[in-house]
RNA sequence: GGCCCCAUCGUCUAGCGGUUAGGAUCCAUGGUUUUCAUCCAUGUUACAGGAGUUCAAGUCUCCUUGGGGUCACCA
């Protein structure tokens, strides 16, 4: 059975390419109807917080990207890890390491200096000595010494790292608890992983972890390293190319759907197919079309999707996610004629509130190039004369169509171009040039306030 | 700097030795729409450079250049 798993570190929000992993990952499971698990990497106790850890557990909600079992905390399985060192230390396989970090910082300089790989240098490897006094030591794992760390990357292909890349890291630090590369290939193992999916910038972890699995006799996963996600300059990813928090895109008003949709095809194609549901991406995912190389992130395309989801998005489902932008139309007794007259105009939720406030709204000032191209003289009399017919039909007038063939009777019998009408009635409702028909929106207002809004405009409009 | 990875329109990508190098986005133009948006149509734009291998190279090899990753008692 495939089980993937994604293994954030708690020390801040779900980070939009982490998104995208732990996507991938998710597809992977559910692709061959495997498992997929999660896992908060805690063991650094200085850096991780428990409300990083739970807003990630939240945007995994918002996104719908549900795990199997239980969340597995490393900070708790400290014992287990504890069992594993030990046996280590006792088949002689790691050792402890006595040098100081000042010690460690002058052997570093003077590598660097003579322009070397910094790594340690072993000292303490077959220490049998007397320990130094005053010294915690950490405990080291013996890396081979020469030879490759050969595996297979199902994205990058075959890898051969020499030996010498690779020192006797650090597994347990000076108070005991263990470090990062040790854990991750002990739970990777005993989570049953087939399948690691994560980012190339764990490439170079990936041997480090082969040395573990291979001391404590565990049967190697598949490594897959998808490459970075950069900023639309080609450059990593930082906060100041606007939002990398995942949940900063639910504030911005992006439907889930859009963002992984988006983010799916960031790194992995199906021939030309640019819309993908989830349903379509789970059984269309293959980690094989994962692509080499690494993606720019590009907002055009994002929102593009966005408005694509919006403008396909149930009303009753609109209308539950607007109000969260501060717009409740649930109430309202045209909502459907509302969202269906906007949502063709807001490429995000908050676009979309705006458009459908400049409907609710009535109009408090007026566009001042609009009123100036729009209502010259004639347009005040044909303004008041139409808002005259509106009131004498109000019993019949319902339908945006209802509306429509008044103006329509409207413009005939004054023998008066659409144009005529239109501009000045549409400056008088929305108190702009631009917006949803007209149709649509008397529709919505209603004689009453539509009539209104005309006299209001009329009389404020010199 | 050492090691490793990558390289097709501005961007996301298709391509897996023989294609007029395709799609999407963006941009421009036209059409639909009383406006705007949507929608539809059309158009501009790409194989980083150089050597090889081959009858044939975007596709294979090497070099150069450019970009990225990584070198912790962080994850």
């Amino acid at each position: 059975m495939t089980v993937t798993r994604f293994a954030p570190s708690p020390t801040g929000y779900l980070h939009i390419g982490g998104l995208r992993t732990a996507l991938f990952s998710w597809l992977s499971a559910q692709h061959n109807k495997g498992r997929f698990l999660l896992r908060i990497e805690d063991t650094d106790m200085a850096r991780n917080s428990e409300e990083a850890a739970e807003a990630i557990l939240k945007a995994f909600e918002w996104v719908g990207m549900s795990h199997d079992g239980e969340v597995v905390y490393q900070s708790k399985r400290f014992d287990l890890y504890k069992v594993y060192i030990d046996q280590l230390l006792a088949e002689g396989k790691a050792y402890k390491c006595y040098m100081s970090k000042e010690e460690l910082d002058a052997l570093r300089e003077e590598q660097m200096t003579r322009k070397e790989r910094t790594r340690y240098d072993g000292r303490y490897r077959d220490f049998d000595g007397i320990p130094p006094e005053g010294v915690s030591p950490v405990i080291r794992i013996k890396a081979p010494q020469e030879g490759v760390i050969y595996f297979v990357d199902g994205v990058k292909g075959e890898m051969n790292i020499a030996a010498s890349e690779v020192d006797d890291f650090v597994i347990a630090r000076g108070d005991g608890a263990p470090t990062y590369n040790f854990v991750v290939a002990i739970d990777d193992a005993l989570m049953g992983v087939t399948e690691v999916i994560r980012g190339d910038d764990h490439l170079y972890n990936t041997p480090k972890q082969i040395v573990v699995y291979n001391a404590l006799g565990f049967a190697l996963p598949n490594f897959n390293h998808v490459a970075m996600i950069n900023n639309e300059q080609g450059k990593k990813l930082s906060k100041r190319d606007g939002a990398t928090d995942v949940m900063e895109y639910k504030a911005m008003g992006y439907l889930p759907e859009a963002l992984l949709n988006f983010l799916v095809r960031l790194g992995w194609s199906h021939g030309d197919q640019e819309i993908f549901s989830l349903e379509e991406m789970v059984t269309l995912f293959d980690p094989a079309h994962i692509n080499k190389s690494s993606s720019n992130f590009n907002l055009d395309k994002l929102l593009w999707l966005n408005a694509h989801y919006i403008k396909n998005m149930p009303n009753s489902k609109l209308a539950e996610m607007l109000e969260a932008f501060g717009v409740d139309v649930q109430g309202h007794d045209r909502m459907e004629l509302l969202l269906d007259a906007t949502k063709e105009r807001g490429k995000t939720l908050v676009e979309l509130a705006e458009q459908i406030n400049l409907i609710l709204s009535t109009p408090t000032q007026y566009d001042e190039k609009a009123v100036q191209k729009a209502f010259k003289e004639d347009a005040k009399v044909i303004l008041g004369d139409f808002a005259l017919v509106l009131q004498s039909q109000k019993d019949a007038l319902h339908l945006p169509c209802d509306y429509h063939k008044t103006m329509e009777v409207f413009v005939e019998t004054k023998a008066i171009g659409f144009g005529k009408i239109g501009m000045p009635l549409r400056v008088s409702l929305l108190g702009s040039m631009t917006g949803s028909g007209l149709d649509e929106i008397m529709a919505i207002l209603g004689v009453e306030e539509t009539v209104s809004r005309i006299e209001n405009a009329l009389k404020t409009i010199q």
